[in-house]
DNA sequence: GACGTTAAAAAATACCATTCATCATCTGTG
DNA sequence: CACAGATGATGAATGGTATTTTTTAACGTC
């Protein structure tokens, strides 16, 4: 049976990156404003210039549309990090490079941070998808830092790098459910070296500057100095204190 | 217009606390089950015996029904807990308990965890929720624990208690979450002391024993005693152990 | 410039939470 | 004991929404 109305249905044909691209943007924006489970399909389609049927070619459903949105979002940021992060030396400044912009991407894009804490990363086939590696790739930079520092004797042998890393990650998203839940603010530099502070003190060999051990250990180096010097030993000298 | 068939339909009236607990039962082994959006009205209402409107008698909607099962899943727990963290002395002990009984739920009724984290915590009426409250005064035991050990002078005084707080809950779920997806298993007991430990040597006062730095301040102290003999002023002593 | 192929549109379907009209059982009253 | 509310339970209806299927328009090719 041929429609109702008379006029003939208008049929706007695109190439495919072109579509794709637009249901993308389109999803982007009513996930982010709605949620996954009160976006409709409709919205997107709407949105997009399309009629829903057409989001089914590019898509096999709604979570998928999802997954490449976030996957999306997530390599954009992961580019941008990349290079930057390559250049920070020394522990406690690394550590807090990837505890400052992990905070600020949270900060930018709380909604998309939420897709993927909420929605992503709790389903069942997570681990083996494409931003489960990514994820990967993302949080094990924490874990070298962790290696490359009990290596250089600047870091607890002890310490299990994983768990530092579960650490610092699960503390950061614990510290941001309110804001993600739209309560509230934070400053990403402020929380940023709370954390990274309190969770070093917990990996620097020794006792931190500043804490009541300091007098102990200044009094204790200069002494040893004096010392040695009569020896030829050359006595260790603590880390330097670091950048605000 | 009557019903089709001639036989008359069965009701069976129960007392409404009846009611409610076989509902909230079946609601409780259906949501472990299926987790929330897999569950089913209709199969909840058959595993308690009614009918699927019956349940709307009593919970004004399916979240509602899930609020009230973990709430009840949660303020069992507590109970439990209470009275045993009550007797527990010393602050790498209390973090250690509480740490340990936190796994252990999770260990136990993983499914339920989920439900907590993944469903309800997210909700942007949580907070004003009634297992918010249960839930902050769960987790400001440690809070507590934190503040009294900086009293008494063993943890150190920079230590934000709050973000210890986020610490450990953060770290613990993070490292759960593949558990909570169903991927392998972990002993409660050792990451609980895994935990604890890097967690405390990053609040306790000065250096824990058995670093590397040990030897380091041995010597120092070996060298400035030998110094300060001469001059007649007293050296520091490093605290003892804790137990394991 | 017909014709098969493919993209897009529109309608149809299926699945569920939620609501509603109807009926059964209970309780109190004369 | 009969009867009239009142209340609880029922099963069917409703509505919203993801997904599938059917229909139609545009494109490329010979």
């Amino acid at each position: 049976m041929p429609p109702r109305s008379a006029a003939k249905r208008q049929v706007n044909r695109l190439p495919p990156e072109r579509r794709i691209s637009d249901i993308m943007a389109a999803a982007k924006e009513v996930f982010v404003e709605k949620g996954y489970n009160d976006a409709l399909i409709t919205d997107i389609a709407l949105r997009a210039g399309v009629v829903e049927g057409s989001i089914y070619r590019f898509f096999a459903n709604k979570r998928e549309l999802l997954v490449k949105v976030v996957e999306h979002w997530f390599e954009e940021m992961l580019r941008d990090d990349a290079e930057q992060f390559a250049a920070v030396r020394g522990s406690w400044n690394q550590i807090r490079f990837i505890v400052y912009t992990h905070l600020t991407s949270i900060h930018r894009d709380p909604a998309l941070s939420r897709l993927m804490f909420q929605e992503i990363r709790p389903a069942p086939d997570y681990r083996g998808s494409h931003l489960f590696e990514l994820n990967r790739a993302y949080t094990h930079r924490l874990v070298d830092v962790v290696k490359a520092g009990i290596a250089a004797g600047e870091l607890r042998p002890e310490a299990s790098p994983s768990l530092v890393r579960d650490l610092v990650f699960g503390c950061i998203e614990h510290r941001t459910w309110a804001f993600l839940r739209g309560e509230g603010n934070f400053d990403p530099a402020e929380m940023a070296d709370a954390i990274t502070n309190l969770v070093h003190h917990g990996l620097m060999l020794g006792s931190e500057p500043n804490s009541p051990m300091e007098s102990v250990i200044t009094r204790l180096e200069a002494a040893a100095a004096r010392l040695e010097a009569t020896t030829g030993i050359a006595s260790a000298k603590t880390p330097s204190s670091f950048p605000r």
